[in-house]
DNA sequence: AGCCAGGATAGAC
DNA sequence: GTCTATCATGGC
């Protein structure tokens, strides 16, 4: 299938929103829920398993229009930078599990050694598949996890999480049902996730706005809380920076936020460097290696 | 070499 | 309820 003119690629797969994809030869190498996918990047063909198209095209998420949530802000200056340079960046709708699952290694990490964990996680763990000239791995179960016990989960890097993330494997191999979450409402949706450990306001929100489609889900990291700080004057706890987001940028927030933290990161604002000079020591501090 | 990262948690208050 | 120290790992 053909992904739209209008899709940025790089900025939708490789802005900390998925960890499931990784540069190949001449294209992306992904896989969500046990399917595999290439895609060419030249030619912008993904390549997909028979009879998978419609979950693709969920996945995603084409067939949405962001313009309307952007003409409301257009009077917002950083906000138009924003878009201007990333507005093709989607959000996506990935598989509940292993969102969760990844960003539960999230907490206190970095988005280059995420992805590394989560690869090896796949490796280790899921079952190869056939994704146009490569081989991917699939995100392995709760059950799979389990089985391969706390330790492994240690040995692939995961530090303190590994048992977080054990512990939340055991309660969704029990019975906690992922699958209510997109439709209980947001609110009801943090209270569950939050339940979880390894879980908190933070990673519940980022789970709840890229696998269960809550566009008001706005997730406060150390970049977001800049962008907030610096640009908005908006500081203090999580809460109260949340708040400030939601008031300035409306319902689908978090898909503002997405953009922002993506903008943030790539160095539209060098008005974050001149608040903070530490970013700005080394030549690439403001352009992270995504 | 030392600071930082898409934070969560238990404990103090 | 809010604030704080602590946590394992490796990127830079």
């Amino acid at each position: 299938m053909l992904l739209p003119e209008e899709l940025d690629i790089e900025a939708t797969l490789f802005s900390g929103q998925t960890f499931a994809w990784r540069r190949a030869a001449d294209g992306l190498a992904g896989c969500a829920d046990g399917r595999a996918a290439y895609l060419d990047t030249e030619s912008r063909t993904l390549l997909v398993e028979e009879g998978t198209e419609a979950f693709w095209r969920r996945y995603f998420n084409l067939g949405c229009d962001y313009g309307p949530i952007f003409k409301k802000l257009a009077g917002d200056a950083y906000v138009s930078r924003a878009f201007a340079a990333y507005g093709g960046m989607r959000i996506l709708n990935q598989p509940v599990w292993e969102t969760l699952c990844a960003f539960i290694v999230s907490a206190n990490n970095n988005i280059k050694r995420i992805g590394g964990i989560i690869g090896r996680l796949c490796a280790m763990m899921g079952e190869p598949r056939r994704a146009g000239p490569e081989t991917v791995y699939t995100f392995p179960g709760p059950e799979a996890i389990l089985r391969e016990g706390e330790a492994a989960l240690y040995a692939l890097g995961l530090g303190y999480r590994a048992p977080y993330l054990y512990g939340t494997a055991k309660a969704v191999a029990e019975g906690f049902d992922l699958s209510a979450l997109p439709r209980t409402g947001y609110e009801n949706a943090v209270r569950a996730l939050t339940r979880l450990p390894g879980v908190g306001e933070k990673v519940a929100d980022c789970v709840l706005l890229f696998s269960c489609g809550y566009s008001m889900a706005f997730p406060v990291d150390v970049w977001v809380r800049r962008v907030m700080r610096v640009l908005y004057g908006a500081e203090g706890p999580s809460a109260k920076v949340k708040a400030k987001g939601r008031a300035l940028f409306g319902e689908d927030a978090g898909v503002v936020q997405q953009i922002l933290f993506h903008a943030a990161r790539m160095g539209v604002f060098p008005e974050l460097c001149r608040a903070d000079p530490a970013l700005c020591d080394s030549p690439s501090a403001c352009v992270p290696n995504v």
